[in-house]
DNA sequence: TCATTGACCTGTG
DNA sequence: TCACAGGCCAATG
């Protein structure tokens, strides 16, 4: 399998996030499964990690854990960027059912 | 090198 | 979806 240096991994991160189109969002989870086929490792707290270390270029909104929750200090920010792109919300949180993204 | 931490996930009830 | 318990993996001190 190709793995690739830290520093790649969190360029691949970034580049899958900016591939979320507008409306949908995508898990952790997925994002670290789709990943570990170019990276070799697939560790969602690895990917929000990775997000709060260098997730300030990207639309970081758009990922989510499992559960459609948004990431602790930001969740009135998150709420209101998706309710802009006309995300599916569920009160505070996104509905994963409709908007869930797979690549 | 070891121990702790963290924007998480998966079962089970 | 919520609550609880166990696990995973890299970064950090």
């Amino acid at each position: 399998m190709a793995r690739v240096t830290p520093q790649e991994y969190v360029e691949e991160v970034l580049s899958l996030v900016e591939r979320i189109p507008a409306g949908k969002v995508m898990s952790y989870g997925a994002i670290a499964d789709a990943l570990s086929e170019v990276s070799g490792r697939n560790s969602a707290r690895q990917v929000g990690t990775i997000m709060a270390r260098h997730g300030g270029g990207v639309p970081w909104h758009r990922v989510v854990n499992s559960s459609g929750r948004m990431p602790p200090g930001h969740e009135q920010e998150a709420r209101q960027r998706l309710l802009s792109e006309g995300v599916p919300l569920k009160g505070d949180h996104v509905n994963m059912s409709l908007a869930h993204w797979i690549p």
